[in-house]
DNA sequence: CACCGTCTGTGACCGGCGATACAGAGCGGG
DNA sequence: CCCGCTCTGTATCGCCGGTCACAGACGGTG
């Protein structure tokens, strides 16, 4: 319904549940029991910066992100907010409300146009109760899950504005040098205010480790960027 | 072997069954099967302060707290360290390595005289192979931890000093009014200085909302403490 | 072209909190 | 009983980082 596809459902199913097989939950699953899944489900098209959910909604359906990236975040009235989480494709969104049948525990957004699979809440419980290997999925996922978070508190304690940073840019550049996010988008995702960061970057290119272009930041001394995370951890 | 306890070994493991029952964990299992896990398993017990293990360690075994306390925090080379949970009794400590097969991610450590049930890597995804319900409730058990883990991400990011520092007071009092903690385990466990602790304190004090005794702080005014927190959050 | 919105670059200011430095107060042990 | 320990209470200083207030730069649009 959305890109004027025309093309014949199931042929569509087909090409999800593919894209799905690479998905640390699907991938246990038989192809089969993959289609049947997809097929219960809907699939969703979100622009960027559309909302999924938000905070306090009932948590009835869980979501399989299939290509884009969405964040997971909690804002204030007075419109502060911290980022828990980025998500990638393959990652399950919103499976928490969904396991203990409570209320969306955060707001959670497309960061780019993305497309969603949704599964119901009672689709996936069942789902999970008839295959072992799909919970015991689902388990390794949250568990990256909370690694993840762990990192992120972690990072927050011991890491100061420039730490933190640099290891945006790292993450975001990859294996490339190339870094193209607006600053006050790069504060917005280390919890810093825009003009830090600008001076941050003026300080780091005063010292010839970054150039700054109209495409973006590009990463001239990735060693130093990574040095200045080590420092503040203690060696 | 502690407490001098010289009771039959079978009646030991039924006690231990039986207050593990109340662990989200081991409460959907069969009688039966708790104490086979039990048996299969060793009894640990740890004076406060101790180490269960540390970062980098291989995750060959998951523990399960029956007693007691434990804190799981990474700590740098300088001393500095952060906390990244607090687990009571039922809770599940270790799953973490246990499930992926990697080396443990932070370190653990006893805070108060605790008792834990040791079950080995091969016995433990055994038992959830063959259980179901139990791979069900893990689930519920680390979504839990996640949910506390971005709480904690939370507080840290829109909470400062004063707001951390009554959270603490709050959750630490329960239904009490009184806790009885050093100001430096305060300031540790809130990530702040010591004398920042004091300072807020005797300003609360001055204001009478808590009362300092030597036994500790008395919680008077716990709705003036519960209003900095939300006063944070933006109303 | 003139206008406007978004992004960048800077300066001044100020509050919060960590670091440092002591001074007393209990308290347990030799 | 006195020494030394841990816990408490204060003062002073300096950094980090948020806020405010602008000033260009660029790109799209009427």
């Amino acid at each position: 319904m959305v890109d004027g596809q025309p093309a014949a459902p199931e042929s569509k199913n087909e090409a999800i549940a593919a894209s799905l097989a690479k998905s640390a939950l699907f991938a246990p699953l038989t192809p089969a029991r993959r289609q049947k899944l997809v097929g219960e489900g809907s699939v969703l098209n979100l622009n960027a910066q559309t909302i999924l959910f938000e905070k306090g909604a009932p948590g009835d359906a869980l979501y399989v992100l299939i290509e884009g990236e969405v964040e997971v975040c909690v804002s204030t009235e007075d419109g502060r907010s911290v980022r828990m989480a980025a998500l990638g494709p393959g990652a399950v969104i919103g499976e928490m409300a969904v396991l203990d049948g409570g209320a969306r525990s955060a707001d959670c957004t497309a960061t780019r146009r993305s497309r969603l699979l949704r599964i119901s809440r009672d689709a996936a419980l069942a789902a999970l109760e008839a295959e072992p290997k799909a919970l015991l999925a689902l388990l390794a996922e949250m568990s990256r899950r909370l690694r993840a978070a762990d990192g992120a508190l972690e990072d927050a304690a011991l890491l100061d504005l420039g730490g933190r940073l640099a290891r945006l840019l790292l993450a975001e550049a990859g294996n490339g040098d190339l870094v193209a996010l607006a600053q006050g988008e790069m504060a917005r995702r280390i919890g810093a205010s825009r003009e830090k960061v600008n001076r941050k970057l003026q300080s780091w290119k005063a010292s010839d480790w970054i150039g700054i272009g109209k495409s973006g930041v590009r990463l001239l001394r990735k060693d130093k960027l990574a040095g200045l995370i080590e420092a503040k951890k203690g060696v």
